[in-house]
DNA sequence: GGATTAGTTGCATAACTGTTCAAATATTAA
DNA sequence: TTAATATTTGAACAGTTATGCAACTAATCC
């Protein structure tokens, strides 16, 4: 086979990475090609792994908590969650943009609710879990 | 009521956040109590953040989809996430610390696992909600 | 217009994080 | 023991991020 001191467990072959062909060395071939196969692209992965990100944060998965239990201004939200209403008005910003909250202007009052469904359904699956462990 | 140019909305009303009791100025007072009556605790919030921190880096999320397939070892993670060994060792380190990956050692070879069945579904969930958007 | 309230935004900052490089450890076989 | 391989670890670095402050806009009522 070779001239090491050690037989390596490695071997080589090829699979195809986010499109494009490449020779990797491994120490099961086939199961790599497998895996590689399987495995959704960058793309894909990055926005999934953006909606855990979103709720990777305390404060930000509270606010999120509220808002998908009805509308929340501001303020409430400050005042429920101990936070300044800057920070609060940074994270609701953020959410915003990725739309995942809507606002409803009433007067000078801004309420906030949840416009994401999906994002609903993980946080509750994350609450149950935690609740009952 | 007051002097002022305009009637203020907000009022005062008593809650209790993280155990204590305490006075804050809110809109609405009746859902601002009922909020933090529901609000889980920051330490339970914490925990279940935390959990979505560790599926909010792509990286991360590859390497737990692809220990969720079956056993496989670093060099074959490197091999199909196009990592280095080194920052996968990172991760799986860290993986490990939370007890969400599971080693066992064959000679030089460490292969992992996922033993944390409940991020298996909270990746699953993910998952299907990208391939069907 | 003028004064007050609710909310937003830019900037600065401290804290955190993912990756790489280099060095170390563990295991195997000559 | 020696050499090679598989993995781990520590330190350093670049990039990101959550928050607070101060200044701003938007809306209301006199």
């Amino acid at each position: 086979m070779n001239s090491y001191a050690t037989n390596p467990m490695s071997k080589t072959t090829t699979i195809v990475r986010e499109g494009e062909s490449c020779e990797v060395t491994c120490i099961n071939p086939s199961k790599v090609r497998s895996l590689a196969r399987s495995l959704p692209r960058t793309s894909a992965v990055e926005r999934i792994s953006s909606t855990f990100q979103t709720m990777s944060d305390p404060s930000r998965l509270k606010i999120l908590y509220c808002v998908s239990q009805g509308d929340v201004c501001v303020c409430d939200l400050s005042a429920v969650l101990g936070m300044n209403v800057s920070a609060v008005s940074h994270q609701l910003r953020l959410l915003r943009t990725l739309n995942l909250v809507k606002p409803r202007r009433d007067g000078r009052i801004v309420y906030y609710s949840l416009s994401d469904e999906h994002v609903g359904e993980l946080m509750r699956m994350g609450l149950e879990h935690e609740l009952e462990s």
